[in-house]
DNA sequence: AGAAGCCCGTACGTTTCCGTACTGAAATAA
DNA sequence: TTATTTCAGTACGGAAACGTACGGGCTTCT
């Protein structure tokens, strides 16, 4: 019955079942968890793999286990940027949330992983069931609000190295190893800037014994060194979080 | 039985009492609105006037009828950015409808006006008793996320005239007259950019002739001028609002 | 094994915007 | 009216990041 995903050394995606590790649904009661569970499933979640379709209905809600997603909105003249990652803390639909059927922003699995997934009028349903589950999801979104804010308050005024060192705090927030496997050029294109600028920057963090790399990988070494990068940009969704949700990442 | 706006040159803060001028409680049912009612206010909003303050309860809602708010993310070490503005379509006090009580960012009057307000407590006692005061006002709570998103999208990769143009256009769709009352230093610090880098962006506005210049106040001249400086960075969160609230501003 | 493709290191001229600061003009207070 | 403050215009060196591009090493495919 269960699907073994492939264990791939890079990264941790091997699903585990008889366990939910998703924040989110451990925080559930029985009965609001009940609500879900018939239609839950199991998900291998392949790293590119898409979650959200900018303005097209969103399908499924995800409920992350291992892996990290991310939103990411586009505008008409197709300019990116990540404005949010979704861990094993969240889900992904937070338009269903605001009874919205439609995605804005494009979402995808920046890092491999497995999770689990509901059809999104199946999660619809389950909300309008219960007030205590409708909410837990707000709570959710609205920490995910949160990290968007900062994200612009990091875009406008950061220097690159302390946006990258953000983002690797909140990849390595929301990983079980050291190790993020990601190329310069996906980091680029989360923090819309140049390949070649993170490459730059993350040499310079090496330098320093922040990070080792390696082609299509880099491991944290020095996470409290990291910390100190990015400074006052990282902390305040995180701590958000915390106070929501009743948890650490 | 209406009284007329005292037409002032420089804003539009005469406030304006026996019409609903706010497009939130404009768009409410009657039943909705009398939830409300008995404790919704008529309140002037100065410019600068502070409506929440970070990590401290919400005192009030504030359904603004004309002025605009911004709202404003501070980290630690008090770098801050405008995460978002608020005028006649929307609400402040978002976080409450997350069943929150304290604010996450600052919010203040950007531009004077006048507005309704109630007490935190009764909103959300008015929320809680209609399930279609609520879909209302989480409706508006997203679209107010969408522009968030697209203010991250704007910070990140537009340049400096772009934002610029975006931030007026969306003053204006605020406001009921081309002109708006504010000094480059806080259209600066809005932006999270230098006073001088203002004063030569807006140069250049009126060299083209979309703007006029005096102290303390810009005017906007061409606005589909202005638009086209602002590109792609301007439009969707407008067309959502549209979409999810089936109005215009 | 060889070819192809992906990824990273590096470079260089250029653009954008910063930090800072000085000035004069306009508004406000004394 | 005079003094004070606020605001806008301008300047200059410098930092940050850009666009672009080339070459070499690692992986993967055939």
């Amino acid at each position: 019955m269960t699907i073994e995903a492939g264990a791939t050394v890079m990264n941790d995606a091997t699903p585990v079942r008889s366990e939910v590790r998703n924040r989110l649904l451990a925080k559930m009661s029985a009965s609001d968890l009940a609500l879900l569970t018939p239609l839950l499933e199991d998900i291998t979640l392949k790293e590119r793999q898409v979650v959200e379709v900018p303005n097209k209905p969103i399908t499924h809600v995800y409920f992350v286990e291992t892996g990290v997603v991310s939103v990411v909105a586009v505008n008409a003249e197709d300019h990116r940027i990540e404005v949010g990652v979704i861990g094993r803390e969240g889900m992904t639909g937070s338009p269903l949330v605001f009874g919205d059927d439609r995605a804005q922003h494009s979402a995808y699995m920046q890092i491999g992983g497995s999770g689990k997934r509901i059809p999104a009028a199946a999660f619809v349903t389950a909300m309008n069931q219960s007030q205590t589950l409708r909410a837990l999801v707000l709570k959710s979104a609205q920490a995910f609000m949160i990290q968007t804010a900062h994200t612009a308050l990091a875009n406008g005024r950061a220097k690159l190295e302390e946006r990258l060192a953000r983002w690797l705090l909140m990849a390595h927030d929301r990983l079980n190893s050291d190790a993020v496997p990601l190329t310069h050029e996906f980091l680029a294109v989360m923090l819309g800037v140049r390949r070649a600028g993170v490459t730059v920057a993350l040499h310079s963090f090496e330098r320093r014994g922040l990070i080792a790399t390696r082609r299509g990988q880099l491991t944290l070494i020095n996470r409290a060194g990291i910390e100190e990068v990015a400074g006052s940009f990282y902390g305040i969704p995180e701590a958000e979080l915390k106070r929501l949700m009743g948890e650490t990442l």
